[in-house]
DNA sequence: ATTATTAATTGTCAAAACGACAATTAATAA
DNA sequence: TTATTAATTGTCGTTTTGACAATTAATAAT
């Protein structure tokens, strides 16, 4: 039997940024970590990869161990390797973000695991190289979502504008315009309109709009231009 | 001393995709395999993650050793990590594709290991999931080259705008009409006219232009839009 | 020397997209 | 009935886009 004698073997993990929005701010979703070192502190979801699934399969499983939900919006981001990241033994670790249905995830919640909803801009101090994670999740979020409808993931199956209005605003850190954002996201042909209201926000109510899920499907690939004065 | 116990442990290598360009089509750099399995067959340039390197540096180091060339542009593309991919035994790999002045390395051609130009379109059949590899490291490129100005790096210090016309219709396989993309490429204002010509190509001769460094370099993560009814 | 030829470069223009800004509408509360 | 509020639709000048044409700078042929 041949085999590659003397390279080093080493753990692999993944570790997955969760997204939500709960209507008004982004949250990432944490978990009190479960083994030591740094036991009980604040942590992204993340396992290690076992002998018989890939990343992308041990992210799944991660998050469906840990939330109970499925199918959910995953992307592989990058590598997180440095020699010394993890103190107690090299362990290269595979970064995820993950978008989900706030909501969805509260009915859910179980008590196997101690996972909170954190504001991204008021979380805890995290371990190792989670809080770098973080902060790159946020950015290929930003990144992607200029272009290509992804934000939707984040919103339940009825939604309303102005309710995408706020996420984008959320995402991006900064105003949009009200007139030109539904012009923009009318274009895109994503949309289809319902004929509910939602009148919690509002006397006038705002309609409720579903995906065009085949549109959808048609168009994940494609550059749209989502964002106005566009600078990365 | 905490260890993570009953862990499986893996290696971990790099693989690269060394994209160049002889004027006329887009080429990759292939090396002939050193060691089993598949021994002298035909595959991308990798090696191991050593014990005191990222996948970062890994990947740096085996172009270095491999070609002689420092500072290649170099981007992390994504993590290949079937269980069963390397026959012999578990091994992850990080993709990296290379973007590089094909001429540097015709000059450092060494033979201490055995690599080769090939058309992307004319290439032999690859080890492992590597020609999986190099479809998806095309795809990246198309999709990052169509957003920043990356496909620069794949000409030399001085080049003329019909040569790097030519480069965005071989990495989009695409026509794009001379006159819009003369114009699409000076308002983006990186480039310097020199006052040389190059006049190989024709009786008029074609200016040579060269990087404005400090502005490349700001709008590195600019979102630009080189290609018309881009379609992804 | 003049002309034909060729590829590089600059030019034109209508349509579409963009984005700053205003007006209208549909509801509820006063 | 009216005031109020947020959702929605509308206006319009500017910029960008991309299809297409004309000019220019050189060399090769006559």
């Amino acid at each position: 039997m041949i085999e590659y004698s003397g390279q080093p073997h080493y753990l692999v993990a993944v570790d997955c940024i969760v997204f939500g929005f709960d209507g008004e701010h982004l949250k990432i979703l944490l978990v009190k970590r479960g083994l030591e070192p740094e036991i009980n502190k604040w942590s992204l979801m993340g396992g290690f990869v076992g002998a018989d699934e890939s990343p992308d399969d041990a992210a799944n499983r991660v998050l469906k161990k840990m939330t109970g939900l499925e199918g959910v919006y995953l992307e592989q981001m990058q590598i997180y390797g440095e020699p010394k990241r993890d103190p107690i033994e090299r362990t290269l670790s595979v970064g995820y973000f993950a978008l989900i249905d706030i909501h969805k995830y509260e009915e859910q919640l179980n008590d196997d695991y101690e996972a909170e909803w954190f504001l991204i801009n008021d979380r805890p101090k995290l371990i190792f190289d989670h809080n770098e994670m973080v902060a790159d999740a946020r950015k290929k979020l930003r990144y992607k979502a200029a272009l290509h409808p992804i934000l939707f993931e984040m919103l339940p199956k009825k939604f309303t504008i102005p309710q995408l209005h706020i996420l984008f605003e959320e995402v991006n850190d900064t105003k949009i315009d009200t007139r030109n954002f539904s012009r923009k996201i009318s274009s895109t042909g994503l949309l289809i309109k319902l004929t509910e209201k939602d009148r919690s926000g509002s006397k006038k109510g705002a309609f409720y709009f579903k995906l065009d899920k085949k549109k959808y499907a048609a168009n994940a690939q494609a550059f749209l231009n989502l964002m106005p004065n566009l600078k990365v």
